[in-house]
DNA sequence: CGGTCCCTCAGCCTTTTGGCTGATACGGCT
DNA sequence: AGCCGTATCAGCCAAAAGGCTGAGGGACCG
């Protein structure tokens, strides 16, 4: 039986080290190329054809993650493409999934977890580690917390540090308009101040 | 010619993974241990007495690695200790070097960087990435703009995105003092806004 | 011992923000 | 045609935040 092909994108040594040398324990696997970038990864992807890409989502300068998922799709190859990343925010998460990601693995999952998540991903199952599993449970089970396209636009300015003036300005609405988006943005985030909103945008959303 | 022996301090298993393969390809280093929290790297430094302890900041729930150095170096023992972490941020390698670290190095750093700071260590010289040292020679160009120690915590306060009030309650100080701070944070961020501080805490000094 | 930081606090005043209520308008869905 | 979600705006009021000045105590250093 031949081995499941495997393609590490992650824009640390150490990173693609480990998951080699874990990789290399299982005898159904093989590491066949490792790319440090989006655009590497694209070049590598069209000269293996690995059976699985294993990526991390945020690299350096340059083309992301979610970026290089959708360029890989676009080649039409059938790679079954895996989100291997730190951290499980709900924007990349979603922005992942909708780009053709098979899975989405946390850094901290068990190695049995990877294995298995690898290896459902060639049959067309889907993977993801249990924190990113509950969070996409959450936002079904509550849309109504999920921002309106407006909000988040709002939101991705107020993590930038711009007041209500500032605000207004940059949408080219009243700045009455501006708070009614922000009581609703409090709203869904559970939060009552717009430090608080930035806080947990820059984390739970992974706006930065 | 004994061996320079290693312990790894990650929650990641993969990096531990990825720098126990990269520091075996070298006849002199030998690690002899992982951890994957603080305490367990306190642990582990009494039972092995590690001549060189690499670790990272960012670790979970629990005791941080700034805590873990400050406790390593505590038990007197003589371990070099090299911070290898993500993000270069300025709160960080300050309260790192204080804390006693020898070396702060980035994850993305050349394995050849990674050997000589080892090497480096346990002859007591000091070696950091470049965009590492050059944070800090910016520091010591501008004294003016590193934040004392409590404005720093207060700032990671700020960050979570509490009130004055709350600010207050949390150190112990009155609203008045918070302001206080907060005046002189703003002062040396560049901001006038506590949603630009945290904005700037964020992205600039790394503050998640 | 004087100078310099750092941390602490107070009062006063202006600006900003947040909470509330209510209103108009447009598009899509039923 | 009605309904609903989204986006837009207004006014009012209370709370929070920010700017300013001044000030005392403790630690460290030359």
């Amino acid at each position: 039986m031949s081995r499941i092909t495997v393609l590490l994108v992650d824009d640390h040594l150490v990173v693609r080290s480990g998951l080699r040398a874990l990789l290399g324990t299982q005898p159904d696997m093989e590491v066949v190329a490792e790319a440090s970038s989006g655009g590497e990864a694209l070049e590598l992807v069209r000269v293996h054809s690995p059976a699985v890409v294993v990526m991390d989502l945020a690299m350096g300068p340059g083309m992301d993650g979610i970026e290089a998922i959708r360029r890989i799709r676009d080649l039409d190859s059938r790679q079954a493409i895996l989100v291997f990343t730190t951290y499980d925010s709900d924007a990349d998460i979603v922005r992942a999934v909708d780009s053709g990601a098979m899975g989405y693995l946390l850094k901290d999952a068990a190695p049995e977890e990877i294995f298995a998540a690898i290896r459902g991903a060639v049959q067309g199952r889907s993977v993801m580690s249990p924190p990113v599993a509950s969070r996409l449970f959450q936002q079904l089970r509550n849309p109504d917390e999920v921002l309106t396209p407006r909000e988040a636009e709002l939101l991705s300015l107020l993590t930038e540090g711009l007041s209500n003036r500032e605000l207004g300005r940059r949408l080219f609405i009243s700045e009455a308009t501006v708070k009614t988006h922000l009581a609703h943005i409090y709203a869904k985030l559970g939060v009552d101040t717009r430090a608080a909103a930035i806080a947990t945008a820059i984390r739970r959303e992974g706006m930065r």
